[in-house]
DNA sequence: TTAAAGCAGTACTAAATCAGTTCTGTTTTA
DNA sequence: TAAAACAGAACTGATTTAGTACTGCTTTAA
């Protein structure tokens, strides 16, 4: 089982919110609110896409975040990339001292690095505007996804 | 970062040494000396693969351990699929009581579904006999790497 | 038939990771 | 100058996972 870290589950959703119209800037308490993901994680999700490029933001009275490019520019592989690190099949685990970049020492790194450039690959030709599609018309009567998380916010 | 758990990386270093000689059985204390993954790991490892339909074993006192296909016919999806479940990017992230079967109440599923496709079909592509090519000529004089474990061991 | 070798399965512990939170500082506008 | 909003770092609690230990079952051989 490859697992996908939870935030960027909710950078998909965040973003999406974001596409919505991308002229206007809107604020993280805005944008959680809107997306029902929590108030905090939200603010830490954005400031990752802001480093990773993928989002802009302006401080001051009338700031907040923009995406600075359409929602069908942006892969897979590029939001993953800015909220969990490079795409690769992390085995490199030692933790010991050096952080891998003695490939010497890993018996078969060369072995798994066809496999990430595969599914780098993959994950390149997948766009934000395809993951962020089938939302509305899937959802039940019952709000349960934007309600889940409305009591963990703080004020 | 997609995560690769420890136990797939020994998995593949293990089945390699299996692979040297199929007809041959081999104990789980023997292929953790031969391969310098803790034994107790190893063990639990082995149990994993036989689930998993990969290696078969033999009770008793001939007992031991040998791999149920050619190495070229092992896939890395085959392997990941044994030690770490399906091959998905799970986000599914509840963990309350539902475990997603309801996929009507995951907003983006649909659009992760095309990603986790991408990533199995590169999976299957690749092979054991791949992934266990480069071990010896990569490795420098120091055997950091059988040593490391050896500490470990019972009895 | 009995003892020993070896696998099967489960349960427990410790460590690493990650989500979520909080706080302090900086920038911008009114 | 005050308020709105982002920037960044640090902390905490929960979850996951690696690693270990223990008990039981199966097979062979004496």
């Amino acid at each position: 089982m490859i697992k996908l870290s939870r935030l960027t589950d909710y950078g998909v959703v965040v973003m999406s919110q974001m596409a919505q119209d991308m002229a206007v800037t809107r604020t993280a308490p805005e944008l959680a609110a809107a997306s029902g993901v929590p108030a905090p994680t939200v603010a830490k999700l954005l400031k990752l896409l802001v480093k990773g490029g993928l989002v802009e933001s302006w401080r001051g009275v009338n700031g907040g975040y923009a995406l600075t490019r359409r929602i069908d520019e942006i892969t897979a592989a590029d939001i993953i990339e800015a909220l969990e690190g490079p795409v690769a099949l992390t085995a490199c685990v030692d933790g010991s001292d050096a952080d891998c970049g003695v490939e010497s020492l890993c018996p078969m790194r060369g072995g798994w690095e066809k496999v990430n450039r595969a599914i780098r690959a993959a994950l390149e030709e997948v766009t934000l505007a395809e993951l962020s599609q089938p939302v509305d018309f899937l959802l039940p009567p019952t709000t349960a996804d934007a309600n889940v998380h409305e009591s963990a916010r703080r004020d």
